[in-house]
DNA sequence: CTCGACGTTCAGATCGCCTTCAGGTCTCGA
DNA sequence: TCGAGACCTGAAGGCGATCTGAACGTCGAG
């Protein structure tokens, strides 16, 4: 088991060391806050993870979420005795990865604790960077050395459906379902004309999107 | 919104309407289906996501969770009614990524479902190395000391399934069926063709194809 | 209605790949 | 040691996959 470092935030200090001991005694150790204020001062981005309470003396949860989410991609759980769907929405709107309503059995915590951190956090959400290109999600933007890139729908779809496999090889059929009206098989050529634009748009600009003969395409850092 | 793939496992007929109607909303593609069987036997790596419902007919949620988990490191988000911590803690152990209990506001999962999308999806390191030799089975990529050697389709099929034996024998035959058309028999000359390109474009790389009269042929670390 | 942006289809050109063929080499049982 | 069978590999043919410019149909804004 590797240790890692986990920031708590709870004011209700049974509760807390509660968790606590048991996250430490799953090998972790812990910091923990009981103020929103402290929480609000603090940086969440050394943490491999943050347990954050809604229910706070000092700042709110919520603005503590939104403003550790501005500063920082490390993952937040939500603790809340706060049952309301609308809340749990806000929550994970606002960039919570999870969250638990008390009360809760402390193994189902610690199973949705692990189950964050098997995933690496890895990059800014949302924006997927290789070489000078610069993929936006959530912008729907393509930059090119900070210069934006104008894409037409179905050719953002498929540079979003390459960068979101991350280097990996995307199948021409997944490919075109992803990209294309669906209801179209993807026996066509029309997933290679858009490829064929999108390489032309891009140019020279450290990413390109690699064949795989006979078996689809691939998003890569160039070479040479 | 970026349009993905979603994979949605729920033999409940009217909730798995519901559920697909508002993805669809949201500007996703879902694929659903409602036997667990028909489950085991799909392929998760395509998906974006999988939204598994425990309780179906056929093969059982936590056996299709634990096949999909070991063939892939797509999302998994499990649907259940079953509030029993112990169920949630062993999904979450198997590779679950979230659980939500029914019954839900399907705001709430979809709040989820984003959630999980704003991360990444990073694929599992699918990399078998041999010596110098890495063989990236997600990349679909080869490489000898860090310098990706171009590879055709049939000789990475053929080098990956010798690579899955891990330095087992494999018979000509099977080799054949699985790196050629199927539909051919194994008895040409073809398949030696690309082994001799294979050994050629590998070079002393520490790893080498070794014949077994007779046989087959192995994977080994070379010797010397 | 007109115009422009966009998705799609089409077709020619190109390129990469699988397979076959043929001659040489190697392995192993007798 | 010898011979038959198994295997290796360079060359070349042919085909299918891919690329890309051009044209067409559609849709929405003005």
């Amino acid at each position: 088991m590797v240790t890692v470092l986990l920031l708590l935030i709870e004011d209700d200090h049974a509760l807390a060391q509660q968790v606590r001991e048991q996250l430490e005694q799953g090998g972790h150790r812990v910091r923990w806050l009981a103020n929103g204020d402290d929480a609000l001062a603090e940086d969440p981005s050394p943490y491999a993870l943050v347990i954050l309470d809604l229910m706070l003396p000092g700042a709110g949860g919520l603005s503590i979420l939104k403003s550790y989410r501005e500063r920082s991609d490390t993952p937040i759980l939500v603790l809340s005795a706060k049952q309301d769907a609308a809340i749990k929405v806000k929550a994970l709107q606002l960039g919570a990865d999870d969250y638990v309503t008390k009360p809760f059995w402390p193994e189902e915590l610690a199973a949705r604790i692990a189950a964050r951190m098997r995933r690496p956090v890895l990059q800014r959400e949302g924006v997927v960077e290789l070489g000078e290109l610069a993929i936006d999600l959530v912008q729907h933007a393509v930059r090119v050395r900070g210069e934006e890139v104008a894409l037409t729908r179905v050719e953002f779809e498929v540079l979003a459906s390459l960068a979101r496999r991350g280097g990996g090889a995307v199948e021409r059929e997944v490919l075109a379902e992803e990209a294309l009206d669906p209801e179209r098989d993807g026996t066509g050529r029309t997933l290679d004309v858009h490829v064929s634009r999108l390489r032309k748009k891009l140019g020279d600009c450290g990413a390109s999107i690699r064949t795989i003969w006979g078996v689809g395409y691939r998003l890569e850092v160039s070479e040479a």
